[in-house]
DNA sequence: GTCTATACTTAGATAGAC
DNA sequence: GTCTATCTAAGTATAGAC
C-alpha cells in the first residue's frame, strides 16, 4: 500500500491546495491544476472522481488529526492544565501540519458549505470547544474560549487579522492560554 | 437625484447581497439575481457595468461608514475611554447597518482579493486598529486588540465561531472592552 | 428602463485510444 | 496511468428592438 507506485495523487493534492489558498476554490480550475503539474485534466480524473473529491481528501486528514486530539483530551482530567495543554496541542497541529488547510477552510466558507464539510468539521470543533471551555453556560467564558482558538489562527485571515502581519506563534499561544485561565 | 425614479438599482443591491451571503460570490450568477427580481440579466447590466461593480457599490458604503468612525476617533484624546467608545461605535455600525456586508466579506476572502477591495478596506481597518490599540509595539497588546474586534463579529463566521451560535451582542461588547482595558 | 436574442468563453466531466 | 478529443452546461457580457 505504501510502496513506490506513483506519487501523482499526492502531488495533485499539494498543488490543488496551493492554488485554492492563493486564488480560492471556485477561482481555481482543474485546467490550472493540471497545467501546473504538466499533465492533462483527464489525468486528474483518474485519481479523483470530481473536483470536490480533492477537497474532501484534504479535509479528512484534518478531521483525523482533530479526532486524535479529542481522543487524548477525553481521557484527561477536566482541569485547567488539560485545557491549556489542549490549546498547545491544537496550536502545534495547526502550525506544523495543517496551516494551509486551515487557511483554505477559513477563506472559502461558501465552498465548505456547498461541499458539506461543515458537518464533520463543525462536530469536531464543537467537541474540542467543549473540552476546553470551563463553563459552557457562561456566555462570556464561552466567547473567551472561542477567542483563544481564534488567536491561534488569526494570522491566517486577512480580514479578521485587520490586514496586518500575523502575530508570533508564541505570543498567540500566551494570549490564548490567558483567555482560558481562571478569572481573578 | 433622490426623487422617485426606479428603485431597481437598490433592489439589485439588496438581492445580490442576500444571495452572496447565502451561497457565496462565485456561486451566485447574474441569472439567479435576475430571476429573484423577476427581470432579465440584461436589465442588471443597465444598472451595473459588471458583476464586480455590484460588490464595489456594497463595499464603498461600508468604507464610508468606517471613514466617519475614523474621523470622529482622530479628533478625540487618546484615552482608554476613547478606545472603548470606538469599539462601541464599531459594534453599533456593524450590527445596525452592515451585518450582511461584513458577513459577506468575511466569508468570501478570495473574491475580495480578486476584486481589489482589500486595499481600501484594509487601510481603514488598520487605521481603526491603531486608534484602538494602546501600544502597537507590544505584540500581545496588539493581538488582544485584534481579538476585541473579532469578538464583535465572531457570530458571523461559522468556522471561527466554532460552528456555534453567535454570542449575545452585549456579551461580545463586554469581552471586547475588557480586552482593550489596561492590564493589572 | 427593460426586453429578446445571441456571441463568446470557460467550466467540469466522459469516452476510448495508447 | 496518461493522453486526445469531445460533450454539455453555465457563465459574463453585448447589440439592438421596444
Amino acid at each position: 500500500m505504501a510502496g513506490r507506485r506513483s506519487d501523482t495523487r499526492e502531488r495533485i493534492q499539494r498543488v490543488a491546495l496551493e492554488l485554492f489558498v492563493e486564488q480560492g476554490y471556485e477561482n481555481t480550475s482543474l485546467r490550472e491544476i493540471a497545467e501546473r503539474l504538466a499533465v492533462t485534466k483527464a489525468a486528474l480524473y483518474y485519481h479523483f472522481r470530481t473536483k470536490e473529491d480533492i477537497v474532501d481528501s484534504l479535509i479528512s486528514d484534518l478531521v483525523d488529526a482533530l479526532d486524535e486530539l479529542l481522543d487524548w483530551g477525553r481521557h484527561q482530567p477536566s482541569t485547567v492544565e488539560t485545557r491549556q495543554e489542549l490549546l498547545r496541542r491544537f496550536s502545534a497541529v495547526v502550525t506544523d501540519r495543517f496551516e494551509p488547510v486551515m487557511h483554505f477552510i477559513q477563506q472559502n466558507v461558501p465552498a465548505m458549505k456547498k461541499l458539506g464539510v461543515m458537518h464533520p468539521l463543525g462536530e469536531k470543533l464543537r467537541a474540542l470547544f467543549q473540552l476546553v471551555c470551563a463553563d459552557v453556560d457562561d456566555p462570556a467564558a464561552a466567547l473567551r474560549t472561542r477567542l483563544a482558538f481564534v488567536a491561534l489562527v488569526l494570522g491566517l485571515n486577512p480580514i479578521l487579522g485587520g490586514a496586518q502581519a500575523a502575530p508570533p506563534p508564541d505570543v498567540a499561544l500566551d494570549v490564548a492560554l490567558e483567555l482560558v485561565a481562571p478569572r481573578d
